[in-house]
DNA sequence: ATGACTCATTACATGAGA
């Protein structure tokens, strides 16, 4: 069985691509994060024809996460249990569409976007923290309640863990991805008893998942590693390939982030 | 060329992204 996350950057200007994408690397599950659409404008009929169930969770132009899936679809949640809201300034607390689960084949596989947090004085790197620490504490009560639990914890996680995980370091200094209160909410999950089995399998240094659309970050290679795949002990044993698929950012019409692929024993 | 931001919006400028 053959797992992908990707941040698509909406989906609807990504369509053909992902269509392309699902039948050329034969993906049988495929977390999706930014499909930039609400759910009554979910382009459900391609994925349905190509033998694809899709759970999806978006409700206006922001964020949206989904699951695609041809091995089985069940017990679809649209957040994990105390995943925090955010309110913007004089607006009421929303729950944002930034995490979906579903059951696909005995694996619960969760398409995450972890908030950006903008900055390091902004209300919203609050928010970010607190999702991955909430996430974090979620994800060790469903591996207390089930050792042997078969969970993926894959998307834009937007931290980049180590300083090799940018092109340079210096250019991040003071900003968001590499603060060392970034880097501790994102190890919490390894606290929790996940691996993140890209770096297990992908160890080199400079590999990245990411690169902006300005000033010529990919052809010259300067990007950000921040895709990855926290597995429960049971699924990681399960990993036997890992793959970034570069190749997904080149040409007209790419998103910024590529896919990353887990392939199962 | 792997190429000089991109996306969605009761759009024509703005917010958000990273």
């Amino acid at each position: 069985m053959r797992i992908a996350t990707w941040n698509v950057n909406s989906l609807r200007a990504r369509l053909d691509r992902t269509l392309a994408y699902l039948e050329s690397h034969q993906i049988d599950v495929l977390a999706l994060q930014e499909t930039k659409v609400k759910d009554a404008d979910f382009p459900a009929e391609p994925f349905t024809a190509a033998g694809y169930k899709v759970a999806h969770f978006g409700y206006n132009q922001w964020n949206g996460v989904a699951v695609a899936t041809r091995v089985g679809l069940a017990d679809v949640q649209t957040s994990f249990p105390d995943q925090p809201t955010f309110a913007k300034p004089g607006s009421e607390p929303v729950l944002e569409a930034r995490a979906l689960g579903a059951n696909c084949a005995g694996v619960t596989v969760w398409s995450l976007y972890v908030p950006h947090g903008r900055g390091q004085a902004d209300p919203h790197m609050a928010y970010k923290l607190d999702f991955l620490r909430t996430l974090a504490t979620d994800a060790a009560a469903w591996l207390a309640a089930n050792p042997a639990a078969q969970i993926a914890l894959v998307g834009d996680f937007n931290v980049a863990p180590l300083d090799t995980d940018v092109w340079d370091v210096s250019v991040f200094a003071g900003l968001t991805h590499i603060s060392p209160a970034e880097r501790e909410a994102f190890a919490a999950l390894a606290k929790a008893g996940f691996r993140e089995v890209t770096r297990e399998h992908l160890p080199a240094e400079h590999l990245y998942t990411q690169w902006d659309y300005q000033a010529l970050r990919f052809p010259r290679n300067e990007g950000m590693r921040i895709d990855f795949a926290y597995c429960s002990p049971a699924l990681a044993d399960r990993v036997s390939a890992v793959d970034i698929i570069r190749d997904e950012r080149k040409g007209k019409g790419a998103s910024d982030h590529v896919p990353v692929e887990l392939t199962l024993a």
